[in-house]
DNA sequence: CGGTAACTTCACAAATTTGTGAAGGAAGCG
DNA sequence: CGCTTCCTTCACAAATTTGTGAAGTTACCG
């Protein structure tokens, strides 16, 4: 009955394991990220430790080790997934953190500020009187708002998980 | 001196425009949106009134109707530009609200929402008590928190910009 | 009620992106 | 100190995505 699937996410079932991570992933790709980065991100999230090695992802998600690699540069990159070396051996393990990749999501206004470096170049540059001008500097408003209040709303998350964790 | 554009963004130095329309598309494309749909927002944005024709959009942006037509069908199903019909003439014009843009930002939880159901029936499959269960529900929980959270955030954002206005 | 202006849809060619196999390092182990 | 194991990087083939030209559709206008 029990096959031989012995590393990555076995012991649970495998099948189960492999539904979520596929159906996950799927969301993730119609949210915008390219599709190996989703399945080993889901991967890892599924995982009973939180941290698989690069060959586990390979078997789990049949892919070669280069698209691990690859998938995995892209996920330290934007901090939602980091990796640790395992000592002695030269085994990689990679890990989601949770804390780390609500971060993630947040640090999306890296993204924000380019947005808005991008605005007020475009009010200096029609003239922040014409109508146009005007119209760029409420949406540069908004997203100065918005970014000082993301930041608040991670304090307040935080605070919610803690005071519901005890 | 002034040169023959007459339609689209002329009466403003076309340049300036050009300049900016190009930079702020390109940060939106980073951000993972598709080429087109951003060049055609970042026009709409620095016109004038808000709204563009579809033929005033192909000669500022130089190209095809059928590109400006594919970008519109993108832009208005996400909610980021509506259409409206200009009575007496054939032509369509594109406007965005800048209301609307923000709200679509926000609507990005439809996407949200599709996560949360995938989580939730993670949760359920892999069984809530187990360690990959409890990361589950735990990602489940601070997306239901962001819900929230966000919807909050936009209230805040209406009462701050109404305030500052007067 | 025909003509024509404006947008849309369709099928395809071009460009970009994705994932693979193979070769190339590090790093433990004997 | 050489061997082996595991991961990474590179160049390329396959697949997907993008934007175009051309034909089709809708609706104003005379």
């Amino acid at each position: 009955m029990t096959d031989a699937v012995g590393a990555a996410g076995a012991g649970r079932d495998p099948e189960a394991v492999s539904a979520f991570v596929e159906h996950f992933a799927a969301q993730l790709v119609e949210a915008g990220m390219t599709r190996m980065p989703s399945r080993v991100f889901a991967a890892l999230l599924a995982s009973d430790t939180g941290t698989l090695t690069s060959a586990e992802l390979g078997e789990q998600l049949r892919i070669s080790p280069a698209a691990v690699s690859g998938a995995v540069r892209y996920l330290s990159q934007v901090h939602m997934v980091s990796r640790e070396r395992e000592p002695g051996s030269r085994r990689e393990r990679y890990r989601v953190h949770s804390d780390q990749w609500y971060e993630a999501l947040t640090s999306r206004n890296a993204i924000i500020k380019r947005w808005e470096d991008a605005l007020r170049e475009g009010v200096t540059s029609l003239g922040a009187d014409t109508p146009a001008g005007r119209r760029l500097a409420e949406t540069l408003d908004f997203f100065e708002f918005i970014e000082r209040d993301v930041a608040e709303m991670m304090e307040r998350w935080r605070a919610y998980r803690d005071a519901r964790h005890r």
